[in-house]
DNA sequence: GAGTGGTCTAGACCACGCA
DNA sequence: GCGTGGTCTAGACCACTCT
C-alpha cells in the first residue's frame, strides 16, 4: 500500500495522470476519451504505454474500451451499480432488483463511530440516509447510510433517491465507487427489524457493514444492512 | 461463457495449452516454468504474446512471476488459500486461523441433491467430511465437506487432513481451485449447533454455502460452514 | 473508407536474484 | 555477469463501427 519503489515505471505516471483527470471530472460520465494514438501522443509515450494504462483503468471498470468505438468513462449505471455492488439474490437463483419503501435524509454532526469509520475531522457533519427496500413487494431490507455531508452537498434534497445511489454519487457529486469492503454477520431481529421489515423478533438476519472506497481512495460511504434471511442470500463469486 | 468468436486470437490458443499443460500436472506445484523465451520458441509466437499468455495466468493465480526468479505453478499453501478462500475474521479486524477441533470422513453413494449440486452422474460416490474447526481456542465453525469421491480417492485416509484442504486438493490428486462461489445467509442456532458448537439454541449463526470450481470448470467441492458469528464476521472486498 | 480498439511482432533496455 | 521477468518502443496488420 505505502511503498516506495525508489523505481517509477513511465506506464505508472502516465496512470496517475489520467486518473487525476477522471476524477477532476475532465470527461463526464459515459462520454468518450481521446484515442489511444492522441492521448500517447500528447503525454508523450508510445501507443504500447498508453495501451497498458488504459487497459489496467478498464480492468478496474474505471473506463470501458469498445472496438471500433472508442474508449469511455464507466457509467455507474443503475443495472452495472445493481449488479456489481448489490449481491442480495435468491437461493441458488438470479440476482434481484430490489424497490423503494420509505426512506428519509437528514444532515447532523458526526458521531464518533462516524468519524472512526470514515476518517472525518472532529467538527465534520455527515447526511444520515434510511431506507427500507422491498423485494417482489414485500420488505426486505433496511440500509443506514451515512456520507460526508462535505462531499454531497445537497444530496438531502435529491429525494426519491434513485435505487443505486453510486449512480447519483457519480452523476451529481463526481465521485465514483471504485470498491467496497464489506463484512458480515448474523444477528437477530430487533424491534426495528420487526417494525420495519414485518419480520418477528428473534428471527435471523443478515447484517451487511460497507466501506465504501472512490477513484481517490477516499472512504465515501459507510452503510449497514439489515436484510430479512428468510429467503435472500448474499451471492458472491471469489476468483 | 458459449460464444463462438468465429476469431480466435492467437494468444487464446496459446493460453489453452498452457492451461493444459498445468491441469495435466506438467509442471509440479512451486515448480518453475520455462522461460518466457524458451516457452515463446517452443510454441512459435512472439515473446510479447507469450508474455501476455502468462500475465492473464498470473491473474488468475494460476501462475506466479517473480522478476529475476522465473514463472512458477503457484502453490495454494496453507497461508495463501488460508487469506484467499478463508474469509472469517474478527469485526474490523485481521483475519484468522483456525486449529483443527473434531473430524469425521466416510464415503458412501451421493444423495440426490448432491448430484445437483456437483453435477454428478446417478451412480456417483461422495466423499462426506465433516468438521469443527476452532478460533482462538474455542469451537467456532462446523462444516459439511461433500467431495466426487472418483475425485479424491482414498482422501478419507489423509486423516488428520491439513487445516487448508485446497492445498490438499492441488498437491495430492492435482485438483487446483480457481474460484468459489458462495451463497450467506442467517439462520438460528440448531441442537446440532448448539452441541459442535456450544452456542445456545436460537442464537445466530453465519451458514456459507459454497461450490468450488477447478482450473478445468469442474464442480469440485459442494461445503456448507456454519459460523458462530457472535464475535466473527465473513469480510470480504469487492472491486 | 476512415477511425477506433485489438493483436502480434522484433528488439532494446531496465530491475532483480543469484552464484 | 548471467538469466529472469518488467518496461518501453515502433510499426504492421486485423476486427469492428459508422458514414
Amino acid at each position: 500500500m505505502s511503498e516506495t519503489p525508489g523505481y517509477r515505471p513511465l506506464y505508472r505516471q502516465v496512470y496517475d495522470i489520467v486518473v487525476r483527470r477522471v476524477a477532476q471530472g475532465v470527461w463526464r460520465p459515459g462520454e468518450a476519451l481521446p484515442s489511444e494514438q492522441s492521448l500517447a501522443r500528447e503525454l508523450g509515450v508510445s501507443q504500447g504505454t498508453m495501451r497498458k494504462v488504459l487497459d489496467a483503468l478498464t480492468a478496474e471498470k474505471v473506463l470501458e474500451r469498445r472496438q471500433g468505438k472508442g474508449t469511455f468513462i464507466a457509467e455507474n449505471t443503475q443495472e452495472r451499480a445493481q449488479f456489481r455492488f448489490f449481491r442480495i439474490a435468491h437461493p441458488g437463483g438470479k440476482r434481484l432488483t430490489p424497490s423503494l419503501g420509505t426512506e428519509a435524509a437528514r444532515v447532523r454532526a458526526a458521531r464518533s463511530v462516524e468519524r472512526d469509520r470514515l476518517e472525518l475531522t472532529r467538527d465534520a457533519r455527515v447526511v444520515e440516509i434510511t431506507r427500507v427496500r422491498h423485494i417482489e413487494g414485500a420488505p426486505a431490507i433496511r440500509e443506514v447510510i451515512i456520507l460526508p455531508a462535505a462531499m454531497f452537498p445537497g444530496i438531502e434534497k435529491h429525494m426519491p433517491l434513485p435505487n443505486s445511489l453510486y449512480t447519483l454519487y457519480q452523476s451529481g457529486f463526481g465521485v465514483t465507487i471504485v470498491a467496497t469492503h464489506e463484512e458480515l454477520s448474523a444477528q437477530l431481529a430487533s424491534g426495528e427489524d420487526h417494525r420495519h421489515l414485518g419480520i418477528t423478533v428473534g428471527a435471523p438476519v443478515l447484517v451487511i457493514d460497507r466501506i465504501a472506497v472512490d477513484l481517490t481512495e477516499r472512504k465515501v460511504e459507510w452503510r449497514v444492512s439489515r436484510v430479512n434471511s428468510e429467503n435472500l442470500v448474499y451471492a458472491i463469486t471469489i476468483t
